[in-house]
DNA sequence: ATAAATCACAACG
DNA sequence: CGTTGTGATTTAT
């Protein structure tokens, strides 16, 4: 497992990355961010693993945007249980500027009851932004929780201009 | 292995 | 508004 920054405009970036591909990407632990890092480790980075790197920056960034990521790394989900991975699988259908409801979700993995356990797996999500876990909202428009913050959640909510209930 | 506690929901009175 | 019905995961026996 080895860990990779990404510089972007909301900070840094570090993307987990095992043999199999992407395995959790962790958000900046300060919005201002942008510091430089104090010395950079000159990791060694296999052939592939920077190829999938460049895909992971590119498809940040462009999630930062509020737009589609054209391309994405292969995702390591072997971490996740099964139910987990099914939620996670129905989180990457949701079209960039879209959102769907908990319940929605939980209706799409055949559960119609699992609202709350859908909550947990969203929660559990190792790689938000990438595997949109921001676009999903309470039946009534309200904004639910984000592991990365609510106002991170928000802010990303009105880049792709979805907008949410006060 | 089993039981209790927890939770980023939803529906109802 | 508070309560209650839920299902998966985590923590404690």
């Amino acid at each position: 497992m080895t860990t990779l920054p990404i510089e972007t405009s909301d900070g840094v970036f570090l993307a987990h990355y095992s043999d199999a591909g992407l395995a959790a990407l962790g958000f900046p632990a300060s919005r201002a961010g942008a510091r430089p890092k104090p010395a950079a480790p000159a990791v060694k980075v296999s052939a592939s693993l920077r190829a999938w790197h460049r895909l992971t920056e590119r498809a940040v960034n462009a999630a930062l945007g509020g737009r589609a990521p054209a391309a994405l790394p292969p995702l390591d989900l072997s971490a996740g249980t099964d139910f987990q991975r099914r939620v996670w699988a129905e989180l990457r259908k949701i079209e960039t500027g879209a959102t769907r409801s908990y319940g929605d979700i939980a209706a799409a993995v055949g559960n119609p009851r699992a609202v709350r356990a859908v909550g947990g797996a969203c929660g559990a999500n190792p790689i938000p932004l990438l595997i949109p876990c921001h676009r999903v909202l309470a039946a009534d428009g309200r904004i639910g929780g984000f592991s990365g913050g609510l106002d991170r959640k928000r802010e990303l909510l009105r880049r792709e201009g979805v907008a949410v209930a006060g």
